[in-house]
DNA sequence: GTCTATACAACGATAGAC
DNA sequence: GTCTATCGTTGTATAGAC
């Protein structure tokens, strides 16, 4: 994974301690992730990622090289989120515990992390470039595996049999969506800003018709 | 509608004809979908769009005089596509009928116009500054006047009770997943593209989950 | 090790040529 | 009416100062 995600960083002998670094690095990254989730990859200049990290842009240059470099490790931190969020769903696993489990820790995400999400999506929408690897190797054979999870508890009667990749399509996209749409959302609703009841509605909807949906009993 | 999305033309007489403007302010649109769907509106350059559109730079502001001129008439021509696919649902409509005639049709724009919509998702998640006005009224009541279908359609009987909203964001994501994270659903299935197969695979997955889900019988 | 002055390419936009 | 030469600004990145 970081293998692919990482810029090479050819012969770096040492990984350059320092206190000063270590803050800088942070304020940029957090900056960095704000200005990419709102402008995307393009839009996104080093300039304002240096006034809202409360530096020199060329100071921002001086410890990422390049804009490159700054998004792939934002990208790669966004990843390690991904990963999490998966838990570890086996045949063994009552799918009554799991799906809901699993929907609720995509939505809350969704609540904590929106810019996280915002960025994966835009990485995705503009092609992938930086991402392709990961969605062909990793998110490829985890789904692979999960379908045949999925495919057991059918055969077990623990769930209508279900196209298990769709399956898992619909819930990323209906949780993921309160996070990049959170503005549709938001206005939709009539709201400012989504609330934590928002979020509690959103989780019982989905779970709701997903469970009901795929002939899960609770 | 157009009132909200145009730029304010202010006093100019005539419409302007002619072919050769006519052609070359299509090509120009139909570029720029292209950039902006890969790009956003920030990181797009005109360049690029005249390079696309087969003209010279300076003359695609001659025609449409800024980048925002540009990306506003796309914008507008995406809601529209929008505003189409609502369809028109009614209490009288039967759930059965109604909700799978819809899921299919927006389904079918994820695969007959994905660029269509990125750019809505772009500009969805860069916070809606030219789709505000849009989400909040004309998207808002039709939102609140389908709720009181979907009340109306419980309270008959016709399906579970439903947070009604939150029914809408779920499909509206599920459907445009296909086309604004095409490259992710590509790449876990293992395909180069998606074919029309996994369009209908979708369309069959999505239905019988959102329809067995809220409890109506087809 | 940390930060800044500076280079130079590309940006959106326009004044003026055809 | 249509198109191009050119402008001022801002982009990423680096060479060199502290």
């Amino acid at each position: 994974m970081e293998r692919i995600l990482e810029a090479d960083d050819g012969d770096e002998p040492t990984p350059r301690g320092g206190r000063i670094r270590a803050r800088n690095k942070a304020h940029i990254i957090a900056a960095a992730e704000k200005v990419f989730a709102e402008r995307g990859y393009d839009g996104a200049t080093t300039a304002e990622i240096a006034e809202i990290a409360g530096l020199a842009k060329s100071n921002v240059h001086y410890y990422f090289g390049t804009k490159e470099a700054i998004y792939r490790e934002v990208i790669a931190g966004i990843v390690d989120l991904w990963l999490r969020a998966f838990g570890d769903i086996t045949a063994n696993d009552d799918p009554a515990v799991a799906i809901p489990a699993y929907i609720r820790q995509k939505l809350l995400y969704s609540r904590k992390r929106p810019l996280a999400s915002r960025i994966f999506a835009t990485e995705i929408i503009r092609g992938a470039p930086i991402l392709r690897p990961f969605l062909e190797l990793e998110l490829h054979d985890w789904v692979a595996d999960k379908a045949r999870v999925l495919e057991r508890w059918a055969a077990d009667g623990k769930m209508d049999p279900v196209a298990p990749h769709h399956f898992f399509f619909l819930i990323w996209a209906a949780t993921q969506t309160y996070a990049d749409f959170g503005t549709q959302v938001a206005a939709v609703l009539g709201r400012k800003r989504l609330k934590e009841e928002d979020f509690e509605t959103a989780i019982e909807t989905v779970t709701q018709i997903v469970m009901k949906g795929c002939g899960i009993r609770r």
